[in-house]
DNA sequence: AGAATTTGGTTGACATATCAACTAAATACT
DNA sequence: AGTATTTAGTTGATATGTCAACCAAATTCT
Protein backbone atom coordinates (compact mmCIF):
# COMPACT_ATOMS: atom_id res chain seq x y z
CA UNK A 1 0.00 0.00 0.00
CA UNK A 2 1.94 3.33 -1.03
CA UNK A 3 1.42 6.00 1.13
CA UNK A 4 -0.91 8.71 -1.47
CA UNK A 5 -1.08 10.97 1.02
CA UNK A 6 -0.40 13.91 -0.84
CA UNK A 7 2.46 15.12 2.04
CA UNK A 8 5.05 16.55 -0.79
CA UNK A 9 2.26 18.89 -2.08
CA UNK A 10 2.81 20.23 1.54
CA UNK A 11 6.16 21.30 1.05
CA UNK A 12 7.32 24.81 0.33
CA UNK A 13 7.69 27.46 2.86
CA UNK A 14 9.40 25.21 5.82
CA UNK A 15 6.89 26.81 8.77
CA UNK A 16 3.66 26.25 5.77
CA UNK A 17 1.01 23.93 7.04
CA UNK A 18 3.09 23.42 10.32
CA UNK A 19 0.28 23.49 12.55
CA UNK A 20 -1.70 21.42 10.29
CA UNK A 21 0.90 19.12 10.29
CA UNK A 22 0.61 19.10 13.94
CA UNK A 23 -3.48 18.62 13.86
CA UNK A 24 -2.55 15.55 11.68
CA UNK A 25 -0.34 13.81 13.59
CA UNK A 26 -2.21 14.73 16.75
CA UNK A 27 -5.40 13.10 15.09
CA UNK A 28 -3.60 9.83 14.10
CA UNK A 29 -2.25 9.81 17.87
CA UNK A 30 -5.48 9.85 19.19
CA UNK A 31 -7.35 8.13 17.25
CA UNK A 32 -4.60 5.41 17.72
CA UNK A 33 -4.74 5.71 21.62
CA UNK A 34 -8.01 5.69 21.67
CA UNK A 35 -8.57 2.59 19.69
CA UNK A 36 -5.98 0.73 22.25
CA UNK A 37 -8.43 1.98 25.08
CA UNK A 38 -11.37 0.87 24.03
CA UNK A 39 -9.10 -2.55 23.51
CA UNK A 40 -7.71 -2.63 26.82
CA UNK A 41 -10.31 -1.16 28.97
CA UNK A 42 -13.60 0.93 29.11
CA UNK A 43 -12.36 4.19 29.64
CA UNK A 44 -11.54 7.24 26.88
CA UNK A 45 -8.87 9.39 26.52
CA UNK A 46 -9.25 12.49 28.78
CA UNK A 47 -9.85 9.82 31.22
CA UNK A 48 -6.93 8.14 30.70
CA UNK A 49 -5.25 11.53 30.93
CA UNK A 50 -6.96 12.45 33.98
CA UNK A 51 -6.03 9.18 35.73
CA UNK A 52 -2.69 9.38 34.68
CA UNK A 53 -2.01 12.61 35.58
CA UNK A 54 -3.81 12.15 38.50
CA UNK A 55 -1.35 9.18 39.39
CA UNK A 56 1.76 10.93 38.62
CA UNK A 57 1.35 14.16 40.10
CA UNK A 58 -0.93 13.46 42.96
CA UNK A 59 -3.97 15.22 44.37
CA UNK A 60 -4.75 18.18 42.58
CA UNK A 61 -7.85 19.91 41.81
CA UNK A 62 -9.91 20.34 38.39
CA UNK A 63 -8.63 24.09 37.60
CA UNK A 64 -5.48 22.51 37.62
CA UNK A 65 -6.33 19.87 35.47
CA UNK A 66 -7.71 22.18 33.17
CA UNK A 67 -4.79 24.43 33.01
CA UNK A 68 -2.24 21.60 32.64
CA UNK A 69 -4.45 19.80 30.18
CA UNK A 70 -5.65 22.89 28.22
CA UNK A 71 -9.04 21.41 28.39
CA UNK A 72 -12.61 23.12 29.01
CA UNK A 73 -13.14 23.00 32.59
CA UNK A 74 -16.61 22.03 31.74
CA UNK A 75 -15.82 18.82 29.70
CA UNK A 76 -13.48 18.04 32.77
CA UNK A 77 -16.06 18.92 35.25
CA UNK A 78 -18.61 16.31 33.75
CA UNK A 79 -15.59 13.51 32.89
CA UNK A 80 -14.38 13.89 36.71
CA UNK A 81 -17.77 13.54 37.49
CA UNK A 82 -17.79 10.13 35.53
CA UNK A 83 -15.00 9.27 37.21
CA UNK A 84 -15.69 9.73 40.73
CA UNK A 85 -19.44 7.94 39.84
CA UNK A 86 -16.98 4.66 39.03
CA UNK A 87 -14.94 5.05 42.05
CA UNK A 88 -11.34 5.28 40.18
CA UNK A 89 -11.36 8.96 41.65
CA UNK A 90 -12.62 10.72 44.74
CA UNK A 91 -12.71 14.14 45.48
CA UNK A 92 -13.62 15.94 48.82
CA UNK A 93 -13.81 19.80 49.16
CA UNK A 94 -10.45 21.38 50.12
CA UNK A 95 -10.59 22.86 53.81
CA UNK A 96 -8.80 26.09 52.97
CA UNK A 97 -10.59 27.01 49.92
CA UNK A 98 -13.80 25.75 49.62
CA UNK A 99 -14.46 26.52 46.29
CA UNK A 100 -12.29 23.58 45.22
CA UNK A 101 -12.13 20.26 45.58
CA UNK A 102 -9.25 18.25 46.22
CA UNK A 103 -8.98 14.82 43.75
CA UNK A 104 -6.82 11.77 44.27
CA UNK A 105 -6.45 8.90 42.01
CA UNK A 106 -8.76 5.54 43.97
CA UNK A 107 -6.92 2.21 44.24
CA UNK A 108 -9.19 1.01 41.65
CA UNK A 109 -7.63 4.08 39.16
CA UNK A 110 -4.44 3.53 40.21
CA UNK A 111 -4.75 -0.11 39.62
CA UNK A 112 -6.17 0.89 35.92
CA UNK A 113 -3.53 2.89 34.89
CA UNK A 114 -0.81 -0.07 36.59
CA UNK A 115 -2.56 -2.02 33.89
CA UNK A 116 -2.63 0.59 30.95
CA UNK A 117 0.43 2.11 31.04
CA UNK A 118 2.92 -0.40 30.22
CA UNK A 119 1.65 -1.04 27.02
CA UNK A 120 0.80 2.67 26.62
CA UNK A 121 4.77 3.03 27.17
CA UNK A 122 5.23 0.39 24.63
CA UNK A 123 3.64 2.33 21.85
CA UNK A 124 5.23 5.48 22.94
CA UNK A 125 8.50 3.72 22.39
CA UNK A 126 7.65 2.09 18.82
CA UNK A 127 7.07 5.99 18.17
CA UNK A 128 9.94 7.63 19.03
CA UNK A 129 11.92 4.26 18.21
CA UNK A 130 14.42 5.08 15.12
CA UNK A 131 14.67 8.65 16.61
CA UNK A 132 17.67 10.04 18.11
CA UNK A 133 17.62 10.81 21.62
CA UNK A 134 19.03 14.54 20.53
CA UNK A 135 16.00 14.94 18.05
CA UNK A 136 13.52 14.20 20.20
CA UNK A 137 15.07 16.79 22.74
CA UNK A 138 15.00 19.33 19.92
CA UNK A 139 11.47 18.40 19.00
CA UNK A 140 10.36 18.78 22.91
CA UNK A 141 11.62 21.71 23.02
CA UNK A 142 10.26 23.18 20.18
CA UNK A 143 7.20 22.03 21.07
CA UNK A 144 7.23 23.59 24.69
CA UNK A 145 8.27 27.01 22.53
CA UNK A 146 5.44 26.43 20.21
CA UNK A 147 3.28 25.86 23.43
CA UNK A 148 4.43 28.70 25.27
CA UNK A 149 3.92 31.34 22.41
CA UNK A 150 0.24 30.02 21.39
CA UNK A 151 -0.42 31.41 24.63
CA UNK A 152 -2.01 35.13 23.89
CA UNK A 153 -5.60 35.43 22.44
CA UNK A 154 -4.63 39.37 21.54
CA UNK A 155 -5.67 39.94 17.72
CA UNK A 156 -2.73 40.34 15.30
CA UNK B 1 1.32 36.47 35.33
CA UNK B 2 3.37 33.51 36.55
CA UNK B 3 3.06 30.50 34.63
CA UNK B 4 1.90 28.50 37.29
CA UNK B 5 0.62 25.50 34.28
CA UNK B 6 3.17 22.74 36.15
CA UNK B 7 5.08 21.85 33.20
CA UNK B 8 7.89 20.89 35.67
CA UNK B 9 5.70 18.23 36.91
CA UNK B 10 5.85 16.08 34.12
CA UNK B 11 9.42 15.95 33.69
CA UNK B 12 11.50 12.80 34.07
CA UNK B 13 11.89 9.88 31.18
CA UNK B 14 11.80 12.23 28.06
CA UNK B 15 9.37 10.41 26.28
CA UNK B 16 6.95 10.41 28.89
CA UNK B 17 4.03 12.72 28.34
CA UNK B 18 4.96 13.20 24.46
CA UNK B 19 1.97 12.61 23.20
CA UNK B 20 0.13 14.29 26.17
CA UNK B 21 2.54 17.24 25.56
CA UNK B 22 1.28 17.53 21.87
CA UNK B 23 -2.24 17.21 22.37
CA UNK B 24 -1.80 20.29 24.90
CA UNK B 25 0.25 22.31 22.19
CA UNK B 26 -2.73 21.24 19.73
CA UNK B 27 -5.63 22.21 21.46
CA UNK B 28 -3.81 25.55 22.35
CA UNK B 29 -3.13 26.43 18.91
CA UNK B 30 -6.32 25.23 17.86
CA UNK B 31 -8.11 27.47 20.83
CA UNK B 32 -6.23 30.21 19.06
CA UNK B 33 -6.62 29.52 15.73
CA UNK B 34 -10.41 29.03 16.01
CA UNK B 35 -10.34 32.65 17.97
CA UNK B 36 -9.02 34.30 14.68
CA UNK B 37 -10.90 32.82 12.66
CA UNK B 38 -14.38 33.91 15.00
CA UNK B 39 -12.78 37.58 14.77
CA UNK B 40 -11.70 37.68 10.93
CA UNK B 41 -14.44 35.41 9.23
CA UNK B 42 -17.68 33.66 9.69
CA UNK B 43 -16.01 29.87 9.10
CA UNK B 44 -14.81 27.38 11.23
CA UNK B 45 -11.34 25.82 11.73
CA UNK B 46 -12.17 22.78 9.51
CA UNK B 47 -13.83 25.11 6.83
CA UNK B 48 -10.46 27.20 6.85
CA UNK B 49 -8.35 24.10 6.51
CA UNK B 50 -10.14 22.61 3.70
CA UNK B 51 -10.14 25.99 2.01
CA UNK B 52 -6.37 26.76 2.89
CA UNK B 53 -5.75 22.87 0.79
CA UNK B 54 -8.15 23.38 -1.97
CA UNK B 55 -6.38 26.70 -2.64
CA UNK B 56 -3.01 25.35 -2.01
CA UNK B 57 -3.00 22.39 -4.02
CA UNK B 58 -5.98 22.40 -6.60
CA UNK B 59 -8.86 20.22 -7.26
CA UNK B 60 -9.33 17.05 -5.49
CA UNK B 61 -12.06 14.31 -3.99
CA UNK B 62 -13.56 14.57 -0.60
CA UNK B 63 -11.27 11.06 0.33
CA UNK B 64 -8.33 13.06 -0.21
CA UNK B 65 -8.79 15.33 1.92
CA UNK B 66 -10.11 12.87 4.14
CA UNK B 67 -6.73 11.01 4.40
CA UNK B 68 -4.65 14.45 4.35
CA UNK B 69 -6.23 16.14 7.03
CA UNK B 70 -6.65 12.56 8.76
CA UNK B 71 -10.16 13.34 9.94
CA UNK B 72 -13.43 11.44 9.50
CA UNK B 73 -14.87 11.00 5.84
CA UNK B 74 -18.54 11.95 7.63
CA UNK B 75 -17.29 14.76 9.33
CA UNK B 76 -15.83 16.19 6.27
CA UNK B 77 -18.79 15.31 4.08
CA UNK B 78 -20.86 17.58 6.32
CA UNK B 79 -18.40 20.52 6.24
CA UNK B 80 -18.18 19.96 2.27
CA UNK B 81 -21.94 20.47 1.89
CA UNK B 82 -21.84 23.56 4.19
CA UNK B 83 -19.15 25.02 1.92
CA UNK B 84 -20.77 24.33 -1.25
CA UNK B 85 -24.02 25.63 -0.11
CA UNK B 86 -22.11 28.30 0.72
CA UNK B 87 -20.62 28.67 -2.72
CA UNK B 88 -17.32 29.09 -1.48
CA UNK B 89 -16.43 25.54 -3.24
CA UNK B 90 -17.84 23.90 -6.09
CA UNK B 91 -18.23 20.30 -6.57
CA UNK B 92 -18.91 18.08 -9.50
CA UNK B 93 -19.23 14.48 -10.44
CA UNK B 94 -16.07 13.02 -11.75
CA UNK B 95 -16.62 11.59 -14.90
CA UNK B 96 -14.29 9.24 -14.97
CA UNK B 97 -15.23 7.40 -11.52
CA UNK B 98 -18.68 8.58 -10.69
CA UNK B 99 -18.37 7.35 -7.48
CA UNK B 100 -16.07 10.22 -6.41
CA UNK B 101 -16.52 14.28 -7.00
CA UNK B 102 -14.45 16.95 -7.83
CA UNK B 103 -14.36 19.32 -5.64
CA UNK B 104 -12.86 22.71 -6.85
CA UNK B 105 -12.79 26.15 -4.64
CA UNK B 106 -14.80 29.15 -5.88
CA UNK B 107 -13.29 32.21 -6.25
CA UNK B 108 -15.24 33.54 -3.50
CA UNK B 109 -13.60 30.90 -1.53
CA UNK B 110 -10.22 31.73 -3.02
CA UNK B 111 -11.01 35.98 -1.81
CA UNK B 112 -11.40 34.58 1.42
CA UNK B 113 -8.33 32.67 1.71
CA UNK B 114 -6.71 35.70 0.47
CA UNK B 115 -8.23 37.75 2.84
CA UNK B 116 -7.55 35.60 5.96
CA UNK B 117 -4.01 33.96 5.07
CA UNK B 118 -1.48 36.86 5.92
CA UNK B 119 -2.94 37.00 9.58
CA UNK B 120 -2.82 33.56 9.85
CA UNK B 121 0.68 33.34 8.58
CA UNK B 122 1.73 36.30 10.50
CA UNK B 123 0.42 33.86 13.28
CA UNK B 124 2.52 31.80 12.75
CA UNK B 125 6.05 33.83 12.29
CA UNK B 126 5.39 34.79 16.10
CA UNK B 127 4.98 30.88 16.95
CA UNK B 128 8.37 30.43 15.51
CA UNK B 129 10.04 33.30 16.36
CA UNK B 130 13.40 32.75 18.01
CA UNK B 131 13.91 29.40 17.13
CA UNK B 132 16.26 28.58 14.82
CA UNK B 133 15.80 27.43 11.27
CA UNK B 134 17.79 23.70 11.67
CA UNK B 135 15.44 23.50 15.30
CA UNK B 136 12.49 23.76 13.35
CA UNK B 137 13.91 21.37 10.64
CA UNK B 138 14.50 18.80 12.94
CA UNK B 139 11.13 19.75 14.63
CA UNK B 140 9.36 18.54 11.86
CA UNK B 141 11.23 15.88 10.67
CA UNK B 142 10.57 14.14 13.81
CA UNK B 143 6.77 15.40 13.73
CA UNK B 144 6.52 13.96 10.20
CA UNK B 145 7.95 10.46 11.89
CA UNK B 146 5.90 10.47 14.56
CA UNK B 147 2.81 10.90 11.99
CA UNK B 148 4.21 8.00 9.87
CA UNK B 149 4.74 5.67 13.02
CA UNK B 150 1.38 6.09 14.19
CA UNK B 151 -0.11 4.30 11.21
CA UNK B 152 -0.46 1.23 12.71
CA UNK B 153 -4.23 0.74 14.88
CA UNK B 154 -3.15 -3.37 15.19
CA UNK B 155 -2.71 -4.23 18.78
CA UNK B 156 0.61 -4.07 20.43
C1' DA C 1 -18.92 -12.53 -17.59
C1' DG C 2 -20.22 -13.03 -12.58
C1' DA C 3 -19.18 -13.01 -7.67
C1' DA C 4 -16.58 -10.95 -4.00
C1' DT C 5 -14.07 -7.11 -2.27
C1' DT C 6 -12.73 -2.42 -2.07
C1' DT C 7 -13.52 2.43 -2.36
C1' DG C 8 -16.07 7.09 -2.29
C1' DG C 9 -19.45 9.22 -0.15
C1' DT C 10 -23.83 9.92 2.77
C1' DT C 11 -26.44 9.42 6.78
C1' DG C 12 -28.06 8.50 11.69
C1' DA C 13 -27.05 7.81 16.41
C1' DC C 14 -24.31 9.01 19.80
C1' DA C 15 -20.11 10.99 22.34
C1' DT C 16 -17.29 14.76 23.04
C1' DA C 17 -15.99 19.60 22.89
C1' DT C 18 -16.92 24.52 23.20
C1' DC C 19 -18.99 28.68 24.77
C1' DA C 20 -21.54 31.35 27.78
C1' DA C 21 -24.25 32.08 31.83
C1' DC C 22 -24.39 31.33 36.46
C1' DT C 23 -23.42 30.40 41.78
C1' DA C 24 -20.53 30.69 45.49
C1' DA C 25 -16.32 31.49 47.67
C1' DA C 26 -11.96 34.02 47.87
C1' DT C 27 -9.13 38.26 46.94
C1' DA C 28 -8.29 42.90 45.97
C1' DC C 29 -9.55 47.64 46.41
C1' DT C 30 -10.90 51.85 48.92
C1' DA D 1 -15.94 46.88 56.85
C1' DG D 2 -18.09 47.02 52.14
C1' DT D 3 -17.86 46.87 47.24
C1' DA D 4 -15.70 45.09 43.06
C1' DT D 5 -13.10 41.60 40.82
C1' DT D 6 -11.31 37.15 40.28
C1' DT D 7 -11.41 32.20 40.64
C1' DA D 8 -13.46 27.26 41.08
C1' DG D 9 -16.72 24.61 39.48
C1' DT D 10 -21.49 23.42 37.41
C1' DT D 11 -24.81 23.51 33.93
C1' DG D 12 -27.35 24.15 29.40
C1' DA D 13 -27.27 24.99 24.57
C1' DT D 14 -25.09 24.11 20.65
C1' DA D 15 -21.31 22.70 17.50
C1' DT D 16 -18.05 19.14 16.30
C1' DG D 17 -16.26 14.72 16.10
C1' DT D 18 -16.70 9.59 15.93
C1' DC D 19 -18.46 5.16 14.73
C1' DA D 20 -21.05 2.12 12.13
C1' DA D 21 -24.42 1.00 8.64
C1' DC D 22 -25.41 1.67 4.25
C1' DC D 23 -25.59 2.55 -1.15
C1' DA D 24 -23.51 2.68 -5.45
C1' DA D 25 -19.67 2.49 -8.45
C1' DA D 26 -15.15 0.50 -9.33
C1' DT D 27 -11.82 -3.16 -8.98
C1' DT D 28 -10.18 -7.80 -8.27
C1' DC D 29 -10.54 -12.65 -8.65
C1' DT D 30 -11.84 -16.85 -10.96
Amino acid sequence: MSDTNGKELLAGHLTSFMTFRLARAHNKLNAQISHYLRIYSDIGLVDWRVLRLLEAMGDTTMSQLSRLLQMDKGQLSRKIRGLVERKLVTSRVDQVDSRQQILRIDEAGRQLVRDILPKVQERQRLLVEGISQADLEVFLEVLAKIDAASETRDPL
